[in-house]
DNA sequence: ATTACTACTAAACGAGTAC
DNA sequence: TGTACTCGTTTAGTAGTAA
């Protein structure tokens, strides 16, 4: 069984809502599952539902047929109502919901922290140690991606930052092991999930025992990002951190 | 402490949707939350929620806005963004709607089911057990409300109902003991709170040794349900049963 | 950069009503 | 009774822009 967190495979946590107007259906759901509509086939006039709303029975109608085109709930109407059941699709999104809430209520940190950091040039390392064959391994084999042989490393500058990130040491990560070859030693490494300016999926990665203080950051991608963002020294670059279920 | 359940104090599960154009803010909060903004003050710019929202920037501040007047969020604005804080309020209601959720999305019965039925005069024994002492003591203590002299008499008409009916035995009840006095025993009963035509509080009670069959409920009410609804035989009348959490 | 105002557009809503 | 249509109203959302 793979256990290793992959970026790529990575659920969805934090609710899609691309086409947003979802949450109404959603809350409309909610309601419907409160009737029972989710266990079995329950008879529920629009009225009855409008009242629950606190919305019109011509609202509640309509939204039925809604939830109904998007294939959420199966109704069937009658002269004395309708008869409705929550679709598998219907309660998988409820499903999705209640696991969001369930993460954000029962853990003790927040399934995304946001730190901005400036870009600067560092020594080169980070290029060396991508580029060590069992880190890299670990990299494809944990985050799911080849990470481009360099990083990016990001001054943070404000004490928000600062205080954030050494927050973020006490939240779980994805542990690289560290190795030695015959010169020298390679420590572990924490990686976190990152998107970079909300376009560019990559990782922070903190070496345990890092050369730099904790003000820097350094970020490896799939792509290179100084390309890829147009990014020089002295931009500020927003980097959003996921952290691990 | 007191454990047994009281209409009057229960707990509202299934949320309260009034002035319902909450749903929006409880989303927004949601968002808010899966930032981090529960747990500490978490720099979010409005162009930066307004994404994770899928609405315009403008939008995004104006949530924010009414947020903080609905006293859900503390925010302070800055020139690199807003600081927020969703406070002990703005919590609570993330609360509530988890808390639902989790009711819903774990037990195996709804929290409330619909029946109707047709009004009907019985043979007036209802008057007789409801105003037994040691039933009615348990009623004011468990119910928390003193029932009028007085059943009111409803027959399921529909398979649909008598269903509904008999899957509701296999739900928790609030269960009031029997007892025996010299001429003979009374057996234990089983209620649950219920609203009888979205109006009027009550309970249905279910004697598990009943002289009528599984198409007949007994409704009592701390007030004459005939009179407060107006209900004469034959016409339909609406209860909502409530579960129990 | 930000936030958030004003003016306008789009979408949701509800009244009336047909069926 | 029920549901659900049309259509006018209300409300949420956006664009442009000032601070």
């Amino acid at each position: 069984m793979e256990t290793h967190f992959k970026i790529g495979q990575r659920k969805n946590r934090g609710f899609e809502m691309g086409e947003n107007q979802n949450w109404r259906h959603i809350f409309t759901l909610l309601k419907l599952a409160e009737m029972g509509a989710h266990k079995r086939t329950a008879k529920i006039s629009t009225e009855f539902l409008a009242r629950k709303l606190g919305i019109s029975q011509q609202s509640a109608s309509r939204r039925l047929i809604e939830l109904d085109r998007k294939g959420w709930i199966k109704r069937t109407t009658t002269p004395e109502g309708c008869l409705i059941k929550i679709t598998d699709l219907g309660f998988a999104e409820l499903k999705k919901l209640y696991s969001n809430m369930r993460f954000l209520m029962e853990a003790s940190y927040p399934p995304s922290v946001t730190l901005e950091g400036v870009v600067f040039t560092g020594l080169g390392e980070g290029s060396y140690y991508v580029t060590r064959d069992y880190y890299r391994k670990q990299f494809m084999e944990k985050l799911g991606f080849d990470p481009y042989p360099g990083t990016l490393n990001l001054k943070l500058v404000t004490d928000y930052d600062i205080k954030t990130y050494s927050e973020l040491e006490a939240y779980p990560a994805i542990e690289v092991e560290g190795f030695q070859n015959e010169n020298r030693t390679f420590g572990p490494v924490r990686c976190y999930p990152a998107i970079i300016e909300n376009k560019v999926k990559g990782a922070l990665v903190s070496a345990l025992r890092s050369h730099y203080n904790s003000s820097v950051v350094e970020i490896i991608s799939p792509v290179c990002l100084r390309k890829a963002l147009d990014l020089k020294d002295g931009h500020k670059v927003k980097v959003e951190v996921l952290t691990l279920p």
